[in-house]
RNA sequence: CGGGGCGUAGCGUAGCCCGGUAGCGCGCCUGCUUUGGGAGCAGGAGGUCCCCGGUUCGAAUCCGGGCGCCCCGACCA
């Protein structure tokens, strides 16, 4: 309602379309701090909902919520080289308690105040491996201790050069999963579950089709072992790492001191994994389902599910049709959907649709005097399936008795419809240099190939086309014949691969 | 940090080249009429023209310097 303009299409120019879909759906607002974001209650409330769900999912697989301070002395990330090494050249640090003025009239100022320097800086944290396998270690003696399976809602600080609305901001919130256990094996079944929960999320949920694999060593969490990932494909043929799961090894443990007795009575290190999610996904469910009316919502995380516009003319037809829309939508309620009734009566119900077309409300019921007369109600989809009437006339019963249904149908179609893209934009069987790179320079998308392994290999496609490799994939997404040639040097292929470019 | 673009009312913009009362659309407020795909009419409110300095009788406009934002790269969830 606020701007009439015509959003920038997809084809003009995605990463416009993004950007003005994100603000004029009120998902979020740039704020006065660089790189930082304001999320707005409409935009919250998507998160809120990936939350509770997600929330839950981790507690049914026997983690429990904690929290750690926000602040990390800076000489625990200096314990574990790699991880230094990836977060040093990003990090906010505390290093005054006070700020005290100087200067006179107009010229007076606020400077930190130089007796109040700390002894030790301060990092925000940009995770918490470094803090809570701290903690671990004074709590774990005895393999009886473990596993210890933690989990914090928490927001951390990465002072990147270029941000991104949800995609990549300075402050972010997101959950980071800590876990230690008796054996490597163990930490990997974890690993690989919590991958797990956030694959069958992301599908299941978001209506975002993911593969899963393993990171390369260039590509993998800094003080990692194995990474593992979800990488989704975006409409612009890119990809987003949606989601990683880290087998950190002994790696911390060993510079935290988390140590244990075993069951044989030696002392050994423990195992640790981290796994997390963060507000990146709002992002990429932006990206993964939009369109160039705005945005389109999977049912399961809308949080408006189907909005009901009441239609009338004179006064006393507004009072009967605004209590059929309450009626109706409580009944919705009932049945545990997530309804809204638009009454603002200073829009016509042509401004209210476009207003939840932009922002995705998957279905709108119209109710009007000549609905409530032949007791039917007028239903529109956001999306249509194949063949399917963009407005239907249906009787008032059946439209309530149907809407769960229907919007399970929407659920899965958004998902047919995101698989549908991602497979047609997917490349195998690609075996020359060239075809490869005219595949990444062009359209984009994911290709796969064979490598050999090395780093080299990675840095050159890299270099020349500014794809990543994505992931090494699981075997449900490996070609039906292994590629035998690395696509870069053609020395013998030890692994397919999947090249994309990235966000 | 390199390349490009842009800062004028809440939003989108015109005016700038060629200095002289800051204009338009949307939104907002009031009233009446309206409401099945962005309502109409009438009245009204709202401006440090990004900031600092200079030139000038006079600067949104010209000159110098700064700051901010967006896009494309390098860095990354």
């Amino acid at each position: 309602m606020a701007n009439e303009k015509a959003l920038t299409t997809h084809a003009e120019s995605f990463s416009e379309w993004y950007n003005e879909v994100v603000l004029r759906a009120e998902l979020a607002d740039y704020s006065p701090v660089r790189g930082c974001m304001v999320i707005r209650p409409y935009g919250f409330r998507l998160w809120e909902l990936m939350r509770d769900r997600l929330d839950l999912r981790f507690r049914e697989t026997g983690h429990q919520n904690a929290y750690f301070p926000l602040f990390i002395p800076q000489s625990f990330l200096a314990r574990e080289a790699q991880h230094v090494e990836g977060f040093a050249k990003e990090a906010a640090i505390v290093t005054h308690t006070r700020l005290m003025s100087v200067g006179e009239g107009e010229n007076a100022t606020l400077v930190p105040d130089p007796a109040s320097k700390l002894e030790e800086p301060l990092i925000v944290r940009p995770t918490s491996e470094t803090i809570i396998y701290e903690m671990f270690s004074k709590w774990v003696q005895s393999y009886r201790d473990l596993p210890l399976l933690y989990n914090q809602w928490a927001n951390v600080v990465r002072w990147e050069m270029r941000t991104r609305l949800f995609l990549r901001t300075t402050e972010f919130l997101w959950q980071e999963g800590h876990t230690a256990h008796v054996s490597e094996a163990e930490a990997e079944e974890e690993t690989l579950r919590m991958l797990g929960v956030y694959r069958e999320f992301m599908e299941g949920w978001l209506a975002m089709p993911v593969v899963t694999g393993r990171k390369s060593e260039s590509e993998k969490f800094a003080g990692a072992l194995r990474t593992y990932t979800c990488e989704a494909m975006m409409q612009d043929n890119k990809a987003l790492q949606n989601g990683t799961s880290h087998n950190l090894g002994q790696n911390f443990a060993k510079q935290f001191a988390l140590k244990f007795a075993s069951e044989a009575g030696t002392e050994e290190y423990a195992w640790n994994t981290s796994w997390g999610v963060s507000t990146r996904m709002v992002g990429g469910l932006v990206m993964t389902h939009g369109d160039d009316k705005g945005l389109v919502l999977p049912p399961k995380i809308a949080p408006i599910q189907v909005v009901i516009v009441p239609i009338f003319r004179k006064p006393q037809e507004g009072v009967e049709v605004l209590s059929k829309a309450q009626e109706l939508s409580a009944a919705l309620a009932a049945a545990g959907v997530r309804a809204h009734v638009d009454a603002r009566d200073n829009l016509t119900p042509g401004a209210k649709y476009y207003e939840w077309e932009l922002k995705g409300v998957p279905l709108r019921l119209e109710v009007g005097p000549k609905d409530i007369a032949k007791q039917q109600v007028v239903l529109v989809s956001r999306v249509q399936a194949e063949g399917e009437e963009r407005k239907q006339f249906l009787p008032e019963a059946e439209a309530l008795a149907t809407m769960g249904r229907r919007l399970d149908d929407y659920q899965a179609l958004l998902l047919e419809r995101a698989r549908a893209r991602r497979d047609a934009n997917t490349y195998r069987g690609v075996d020359s240099y060239d075809r490869f790179r005219e595949i990444l320079d062009g359209a984009g998308g994911f290709v796969y190939t064979g490598w050999c392994g090395s780093a080299e290999c990675e840095a050159k496609v890299k270099d020349d086309v500014k794809a990543t490799l994505r992931c090494l994939p699981f075997e449900e997404f490996r070609s039906p014949e292994a590629p035998a040639t690395c696509i870069v040097c053609g020395q013998p292929s030890t692994a397919e691969a999947i090249w994309a470019k990235a966000y």
